[in-house]
This record gives structure tokens, C-alpha cells and sequence, in this order.
DNA sequence: TACATATTTGGTTGTTTGCGTATATGCGCA
DNA sequence: TGCGCATATACGCAAACAACCAAATATGTA
């Protein structure tokens, strides 16, 4: 990522996007271990199958799920494990800013 | 990232969102070798200055980047570089991506 | 074929988002 | 204080988005 053309700035920029949403990160979270149908991430989650549904099909679309059809049922699973690595290191970045921020309180709370 | 709670989650979905906007990612680009004010980045954009602003700030709410203000025009860097080992995992796997997309066409295409 | 279950999709609504424009704020300088 | 430059913010608009409900599609079974 040095010199980036406008069309990969977006395809990064889409990428991103589809990691912005709770619900669908919880998913994600859902199939950290193992595949799940629809049906189950609706009932593990809590949300509507329409819902879910809609979300995995946005991340099928952007290729960080695999969408399997079997039988009656459709199963989902991530298709690169690294967009695990990815949310570690946010996590990592989001646990620097609270430091940061208490070394800072620090300062001012001396006692 | 094993059993997020709601807040958790909210957290790493807005970190990702700050980098879920092109605009954003070239500012981020610009920013990389060096710091700039907000007139540069503007400059070397092509954005208006009130759009790059908007933008830093947004930024700079997340902890993205660190404002400073130095006479009479505002320097921002990056706060943590780690976000470009981030785009570059994205890039990764775009790439991944075509990868597959090119080699399952070649499936069809033996000729 | 008829029916039940699982998933997807259309349509609507309320909210968010990014941009352009104009205005406001802050800083240095005369 | 008044002026000019740099930055930030307020307003309005159009586009994108997510949740909701209902309807449609697909699969398996009797």
C-alpha cells in the first residue's frame, strides 16, 4: 500500500465497511469455531433469520464468508481466518488508546 | 476476540468504520511518511479543506491520529502505525481473492 | 402434489453519512 | 484593534444503510 489508485483505495475502503457492523462482527464471532446454517446464528445471536441472512449474504458478497447450500439448509463459515488477526490487532489498537488515556488521568490524579 | 460483550463489539465496529471511507484512507496515505496540516492534505488530495478536516477530526475522535496544533495551521500525524500493517493485511487478502477468482475461471478457460 | 421448514428477497421507514456551501473560530501580524 | 490566513463547524441535501414485516423461493417429506 504505497502509491494506491482510487479504485483500490475503495475496495480496501468496502472491505473495512463490512467489518463497521456489530451484528455482523458477532456473527463472525459465532463462526470462529466452526460453520454455522443460518438458522443457528439467528438462535446463537438473537436476531432475526431475515436479518442474519442479509448480513452473511453482504459478507458472502465481499468474500469473507463461504456459502455452502446443503440440503435444506444453508451453512456459512469464513472463508480467511486472518480477519481474525485482523480484529486482534484492532482490539490491541482500542487497548493502547485506554492506556494512553489512564496514563493521561494519571497526570492529573496524582493521589 | 473469544466472548465479546455488546460494547466490545460497538468498539471494533466503529475502529473499523474510521477506516471504512476512501477519502479517509488517502488522508491515512498521505500521512504515512510524514505529518502534514490540513491545507497540504487538501493540496495533495484534491479534497476541499473543510472536507479534510472533517475527516481528520473524525479521526482524531477514534485516536487514528494526533492533532497539533502549531502556530496558525493544525498538524496531524499518525497516532499508531499499526493501522497500515491493517491495510496491509486487507490488501492481502483482496489479493487472496483475485487469486481464487483467477484460478477457478481457469477452471473454465483451459485453453 | 401438498405441506412444513429454511432461507432469501421486496418494500418501507428511520437513521446515518459524506459533501458543498456558508459561516464561525483561532492565530499571527501590522 | 483590525486584517488575512488556516481551520473548524452549522446547515441542507442526497445517497447509503440497517431493521422490520411480509411475501417469495427452495428443499425435504409424506
Amino acid at each position: 500500500m504505497k502509491d494506491l489508485p482510487a479504485k483500490a483505495l475503495e475496495q480496501i475502503a468496502a472491505y473495512f465497511q463490512a467489518l463497521s457492523e456489530p451484528t455482523r462482527l458477532q456473527i463472525l464471532n459465532l463462526l470462529r469455531d466452526r460453520e454455522h446454517n443460518v438458522g443457528e446464528l439467528a438462535q446463537l445471536s438473537g436476531y432475526s433469520s431475515a436479518n442474519v441472512s442479509r448480513h452473511l449474504s453482504y459478507l458472502a458478497q465481499h468474500g469473507i464468508v463461504n456459502r455452502e447450500s446443503r440440503g435444506a439448509s444453508v451453512f456459512y463459515k469464513v472463508a480467511d481466518p486472518s480477519i481474525y488477526a485482523l480484529c486482534d490487532l484492532v482490539c490491541a489498537n482500542i487497548a493502547r488508546q485506554y492506556e494512553q488515556a489512564s496514563s493521561d488521568r494519571a497526570l492529573f490524579t496524582p493521589g
